[in-house]
This record gives structure tokens, C-alpha cells and sequence, in this order.
DNA sequence: AAGATATATGAACATATGCACATATATTCA
DNA sequence: TGAATATATGTGCATATGTTCATATATCTT
């Protein structure tokens, strides 16, 4: 891999930075929670079901997305443990399992809107 | 766009929400920032930042990427308002451009770490 | 000015992602 | 049991993403 011809500017800098990063597989299971907010249709399914626990069809219908394509994004919200599911008959009903992920959602929208200035 | 035969399961409910979500810009930015979160290497770098102003060199060390790849990564951020820099001769030093990036990442880890039970 | 070094950028490539479409599964009701 | 409905899943495709490699730009030094 290149590098710099100077090895390091500052190598005691980059020693404190590097005990001050996570492990790698803490980095990456962050990057995989944040990715799962990293696309507009699924923001707004987790911001849809922070307002309120939806089936999938009421949730396809809001988000606007076909209810294929809702599921397909709700199991990979499931995978991260992010929505929990209750069926109730032929329905499934979908919400936040956690106020992690409201936080979160608040945050980023905060940052969006202080931004806009 | 196929929906549920039954229009709405409960169309007081979906009502409700779609008015509780933000409207289509606001989603897609907030997509956008969290997207930046998105990839193991780039939240490598907002934490690198977030604990110490380093050029680009030292940067690209600590994470281990090329300072080529990193380079390219910076221009995300920098698009994003993510980071800031300043050039001191022939180096570029950055680092974070708001508290709020902070917060997001340790929101992020709480998160996952909460999830490691 | 010329060479050396740090950073930035463009292009190409491999991989990942999100959706549509077809189909499967599960539950209800007749 | 069989039809109807809600949800889930597999596959394929178009597009997005991240990296590498080559090259450009900027700054310093001599």
C-alpha cells in the first residue's frame, strides 16, 4: 500500500488515534446500523412505525412502496434488530424495538435542519 | 403499484403518520447523512477526526487506506459538510465540522454495544 | 525553474444495493 | 378442503458505491 514518503507527520498523534478507534468489528457493525438509514424509503419506514406500530400494508401505503419491496426492507431492519413484528391474524404488525433508533432518527433530522441555513 | 385488495387496514392510522414524516427532501438528506455513517472505513475516519485534527497522511495510516482512497472519502465528507480542513503547506489537515457528528457516532455506538448482550 | 512530496481527481472495475416480478407461505373464511 | 388475502422470499436487473491505478495540482526546497 502507498503511503507517504515521510512514514507519519506525526506519529504520536496517529499512535493516540489509533488506541482512541474502535475495535474493527465494532466499527463495522456500526457502519451496518447506519447504513440501514442510509436510504430515504427506509428512513421513512423507521419513521413511520416511531409514530406508530403499522401492518405492512398500511406501512407500504404510507411509505409509497410496494408491499414486496416494504418486506424486503423490513427483514433487513429485522436482521439488525431494529423493528420487532407481532402477527395478529393474516397481519403483521411492525415497530421500533428500540428508542436507540428514535434517537438516532431525531439526531440526524436535527443536524438535516440546523443545516439548512 | 400493487396494494392490499382492502385499500387500508386502518386508513385513521396511516393518515396520521403521513403527516408525522418529514417531507421528501428532509428524508432524502437525512438518507444522505446517515449514508456517510454507511461504511466501516468512512465511520474509521469520523472517529479518527473526531478524536484528533490529522492530515491526510496520517489519516490514511491510521485507517489504513491509501491516501488516494482516503482522499476520495474526504470529498464525500467535505460535500457533506462532514468535515472541515485547513491547508498548511503542502499538507491538508481535517477534522470534524460539528458536534453533531460526534453525537451521531456515539449514539451509533451505543447502540451496537447495548446490542452485544 | 525543476524536482520532490502531499493531496486531489478522473476513469475503470468489481461488488453491493434496491426494486420489480414471480412465486411461496401463512392465515382466514366459506 | 379450497379460495382469498397478507406477507415473505428468490431471482434478475439497473444503478450506486468503494477501491485501484493513472494522472493532475499545489506547495516546498534547492
Amino acid at each position: 500500500m502507498p503511503t507517504c514518503d515521510v512514514n507519519l507527520v506525526d506519529s504520536e498523534k496517529v499512535q493516540k488515534v489509533r488506541t482512541a478507534i474502535a475495535d474493527t468489528d465494532t466499527l463495522f457493525r456500526m457502519a451496518e446500523l447506519f447504513k440501514a438509514f442510509g436510504d430515504p424509503n427506509r428512513v421513512k419506514i423507521i419513521w413511520a412505525l416511531a409514530t406508530e406500530e403499522l401492518c405492512v400494508c398500511d406501512l407500504s401505503s404510507v411509505v409509497g412502496m410496494t408491499p414486496s419491496a416494504a418486506s424486503h426492507q423490513l427483514r433487513s431492519l429485522r436482521n439488525l434488530k431494529l423493528v420487532k413484528f407481532r402477527r395478529a391474524g393474516q397481519m403483521v404488525y411492525y415497530s421500533l424495538d428500540d428508542k436507540h433508533i428514535e434517537m438516532l432518527l431525531a439526531q440526524g433530522l436535527e443536524h438535516v435542519q440546523e443545516d439548512r441555513r
